[in-house]
DNA sequence: TGCTGTGAAACCGTTCACAGCT
DNA sequence: AGCTGTGAACGGTTTCACAGCA
C-alpha cells in the first residue's frame, strides 16, 4: 500500500470527509458496493476525482466492481484519524466558545469538547449548559496535557488569539481553529486554521453588488 | 474603467477583504501612498497579485507612485458593496444563532443583524442579550421584505437548513451563510456559502494523523 | 464486461518580468 | 527613476481517456 499523507491538497482532505458522509449515507440504505459514478451522480461530484484522491493512499477498489462500502469507509475512518474520540478544548468561554461547546458537531464519535478556558473570574469555575467546565485560562499549560486534549479551539477577541495559539501550543495541542479575524502565525509543528466570519460575510456583500 | 466582476474567483474576492484591512492599518498610521510592494512586504503578500487582483477592477494606482491610500479603500468599500449598513437576519436562535447575532463581528459598519427566527414557541417574542428580536419563523416571508434583509444567515439543524434556504429565498434573500453540516443546492440567482465546522474538525484530525 | 487506477491533456490561478506611463 | 498594469511562463489541480485487471 502507498501511503503518501504529505502529498493530500486541502481540496483533496476535504472531498475525503465529503465522501466518508457520502458512505454513511449509502451504508444505511444497506448498499454494500458501490462504483465511484454511482457515487459520483448521486452527490454531484466527480467519479475520476474520488478515484485520484483515494489512490493517494493506497489502492481501496476492485477493478470491474467498485468499492465495498464498510470496508472504504472504514479504511478512510482509520486513515483520516476519526476511529477514536479525540479531547477538544475550546479557548474563549463567549456566545460562541459555549456554543460550541454544546453543540452536537463538536460532540460526536470523533470529538469531544473536554473544557473551556476563559480569563473571566464569574466565568471560571462554572459549567456549560451541557456540562463542560469552563477553568482558568491560566491553567492551561497544566490542564490540557491533564486532559489529553489534542484539538484547541480559538474563541477569543482578536488581541488575544496569538498568545491563545502560543499558550495552547507550549500545552502540547497540534491542532487549532481559531475564529479570531486576524492572521495567525503557527509555531513550528503547529496547524492553524483560521475560519474568519467576517470574511464570509464580506464575500456575500461583494458578490450582492 | 473596466468592470468584469464576472470574472473575480472566490480567493480574489477574499484577498480583497484583506487587503482592505491592511489598507485600515496603513491609514491608521497617516500613511497616504503606498506601493504594492511596501502592502505585500508588510501584510505577507504578494505584489503581483495585489495588482492583477485590483486590475480585474479597473485602474486604481499611479505608476511610479503607487496607490492612494484613502482613494484605495474608498473604492475597495463601494466596490465590495461595504460602504453602507446591510441588514442581516439569523435563522436558528440556538446557540450558535444568538452568539452570532450579539457579536460584534456580525454588527460593525457594514453589517447589522435586525432579527432572528426560531419555529420554537419558547424563544418566539423574545431577545437577545444585545436586544434583537426573536421572530416566528413562519414570519420570514412577511418580515425579510419588511425588514430589507439582504443576507441570511442559516443556523438551523441539518434537516431543516433546505427548507431554510428556500423560505429566505422566496423572501428575497440573496445572499445567505450557512452552517448547516449539509450541501446546498440553491435557487437561481442565490448565492450560499456553507461554513461547515464538522469538516474543519475532520481535517484537523486527518492531518494529527 | 465493467470497473479501477493512472498517464496525458486541459484548465486555472499564481508568479515572473518587463513595457509603458508619470 | 519608479511603479503600475499585463502578457508570458509556471505549477498545481481537475478532467479526460484508456490500459489493465477482476
Amino acid at each position: 500500500m502507498k501511503t503518501r499523507r504529505e502529498t493530500a491538497s486541502e481540496a483533496t482532505t476535504h472531498r475525503l470527509s465529503l465522501l466518508l458522509r457520502s458512505l454513511r449515507v449509502v451504508e444505511n440504505e444497506g448498499i454494500r458496493t458501490i462504483s465511484s459514478q454511482e457515487l459520483a451522480r448521486r452527490f454531484g461530484l466527480n467519479s475520476a476525482q474520488i478515484r485520484k484522491d483515494l489512490a493517494l493512499f493506497g489502492e481501496f477498489g476492485v477493478r470491474g466492481v467498485g468499492y465495498r462500502v464498510p470496508d472504504l469507509k472504514a479504511r478512510l475512518l482509520t486513515l483520516m484519524g476519526l476511529d477514536r474520540t479525540r479531547p477538544v478544548v475550546i479557548v474563549g468561554a463567549g456566545n460562541l466558545g459555549q456554543a460550541m461547546a454544546d453543540s452536537r458537531n463538536f460532540n460526536g464519535d470523533s470529538f469531544r469538547v473536554v473544557a473551556l478556558f476563559d480569563v473571566d473570574g464569574r466565568k471560571i469555575g462554572g459549567k456549560t449548559r451541557s456540562g463542560v467546565p469552563i477553568l482558568d485560562a491560566s491553567q492551561i499549560g497544566i490542564e490540557v496535557p491533564r486532559l489529553g486534549a489534542e484539538i484547541g479551539v480559538v474563541a477569543v477577541p482578536a488581541e488575544a488569539a496569538a498568545r491563545t495559539v502560543d499558550a495552547l501550543a507550549r500545552a502540547g495541542v497540534k491542532a487549532m481553529l481559531s475564529f479570531a479575524p486576524t492572521p495567525i502565525v503557527p509555531p513550528p509543528g503547529v496547524t492553524v486554521k483560521t475560519v474568519d466570519l467576517t470574511l464570509f460575510l464580506e464575500s456575500l456583500s461583494f458578490q450582492l453588488g
